[in-house]
DNA sequence: ATCGTACTTTGATGGATGTCGTACGATGCT
DNA sequence: AGCATCGTACGACATCCATCAAAGTACGAT
């Protein structure tokens, strides 16, 4: 029986359309602090982030999921690069789905 | 001993005030679709609504804790007009601590 | 006074999810 | 080949929260 191979990029499940996502979905993601540290991190940095670039208050297996969330919900692509799994903010698409969102949301000087 | 009075407007706790509420409460507080069709639709309505006119696909007593949830999160104002309970937008007021977000949330044609 | 309306409070319950440790997998370097 | 690095997968666990039914409170009308 043939293997499957996954060699290469296929390491990462296949990234949904942002059209199929609905406001509740996005929202859902968007409410843990953890994961809007790592949009925010992503957005101010303004270019892609390996997972591990990003230091959060959480444990490793904590930090997969969260990411793992944030792809699902389509505002995160994920690819690797060497043994590091780059993280890259789906900007564009996300201010066409969801207009204003991501700037009421990330852009403000958070103290909290 | 004095009994507390509570004759009156004094029915209802004191409304937050809005510069103390985080990103993170409002955001606890809107992810929840229920209550996004509570402020949907005193968005929309431009008006205050009492509480029963609104419907809802919950209970009435897990209607009461949704206001309750948007009421600290100092979204919503209420105040009574005889039995019924009315329910205010504090529109202009979020939009000043968080520009942006009530627009993005509410302001979409919602078939979710 | 009694009744109806409108909503709240209380207590219980179930399901979802954020968290972790440990074991595993894939890649690159020496 | 061997090892370190980077991250995933798998349970397990605890906590939080939306939900409801039932009983209670406040007000207005009859």
């Amino acid at each position: 029986m043939a293997v499957a191979r996954r060699s290469g990029q296929e390491r990462i499940p296949p990234h949904p359309d942002i059209q199929t996502i609905g406001l509740q979905q996005v929202l859902e993601a968007l409410v843990d602090p953890v994961r809007r540290q790592i949009v925010s991190e992503l957005y101010a940095a303004r270019q892609d982030l390996a997972c591990g670039t990003i230091d959060l208050p959480v444990s490793k297996s904590t930090a997969t999921h969260h990411f793992h969330v944030l792809r699902e919900a389509g505002l995160i692509r994920q690819y690797y690069a060497g043994t590091s799994r780059m993280n890259a903010l789906r900007r564009d698409e996300i201010d066409e789905a969801f207009p204003g969102l991501l700037r009421a949301l990330v852009a403000r000087r958070d103290r909290e």
